[in-house]
DNA sequence: CCACGCTAGTTAACGCATGTACTAGTTTCA
DNA sequence: TGAAACTAGTACATGCGTTAACTAGCGTGG
């Protein structure tokens, strides 16, 4: 008697009987990977959740706005469009995102030199000192998270999901804009 | 010489790039989970978009639409609380797309019998065909996707997925509501 | 050399998720 | 039994991300 019969359906008792249902009474073929982006999804909400909540928010950031901070910090001054790449949102996001940052005075927003169009972005002084501030307990945050498995796991467990990710030229994908 | 001294920044020679620098220059120590949850994130985020943008949105429904009925689907009917907890959404935020899946008819609401607070969810006709539909699809789709790594890659990556969130009561991680 | 197409960035309208505060039903236990 | 504590669900205000439409600068080829 699994859990899911007993009436006690927690996220693994769900998905054993997800894959029950869906071969036996609906002739779905690829439990496999249903399984795998299911458990791929919800591990990275459950810990960036976690990071959000219990690092950036306290201390007026969200993650977004971490995210913006942190590739700008360590690539550089930046173009909004590289910034967008990097962190994976759109570029309408970041330059949102990036007049919040401003105004806050953690972020300077400054017209490329070559590109009349584009606009480079960099971190105030405050910002700058804000990041290192901030990633600390960020940084901690991570290790309680990826110290529950030996650093040989993480690194079969990066080599896995970047492969995941990478190969993904044998079929279109649908990125951002 | 490495992409990031070249100028041209992707994903991973920021990854690299980072590394680099928290490490020589901030001496931050924990490289390795910084590098795992940027990937995680990343991979995440990026699956998901692509099934969004390939399979939902075309049909009219949102991700979280789509994992709301797909729970509800499978589940039985389902008290609105347990499909939060299923889902990883908010109880607030499982109200409001219920409303809005009620009333594209995809969706029934009663309350519940035992429990005069509570409603239970389920799906309707429509719904169900729509379900029925809109999976096989998403199931071709995160095959597509799952394709690139063998059944036993699949395994192990689900299986450290499953570790590290499991394992987290060793510290105490903030969730939601 | 200039018109057309392309690209960077911004804005606006919209959808969706969040936290908070509230209502109402349930459980506990004195 | 009845008051206090708790729980399920919802309404509301807010914030953030998305797409689409727009502005403005770049660059290419007739």
């Amino acid at each position: 008697m699994t859990a899911s019969d007993s009436g006690e359906l927690d996220f693994w008792s769900f998905v054993e009987l997800a894959n029950r249902r869906l071969s036996r009474e609906y002739g779905f073929r690829h439990q496999l990977a249903t399984e795998l982006l299911l458990t791929l999804n919800r591990a990275s909400n459950i810990v960036t959740y976690d990071l959000e909540a219990s690092v950036h928010r306290p201390r007026g950031l969200s993650w977004s706005g971490f995210r913006l901070l942190f590739v700008t910090w360590l690539a550089g001054p930046l173009e909004a469009k590289k910034a967008a790449e990097l962190t994976g949102m759109s570029r309408a996001a970041v330059s949102n995102l990036a007049k919040t940052l401003v105004s806050d005075g953690l972020l300077s927003r400054e017209p490329g030199a070559r590109d009349g169009r584009s606009v480079l972005l960099s971190l105030t002084d405050t910002g700058h000192q804000e990041m290192v501030e901030v990633f600390r307990a960020h940084n901690e945050r991570e290790d309680e998270w990826a110290g529950v498995l030996s650093p040989e796991e993480q690194r079969i467990l990066i080599m896995l999901l970047d492969k995941l990710v990478t190969n993904r030229d044998q079929f279109d994908v649908r990125g951002r804009n």
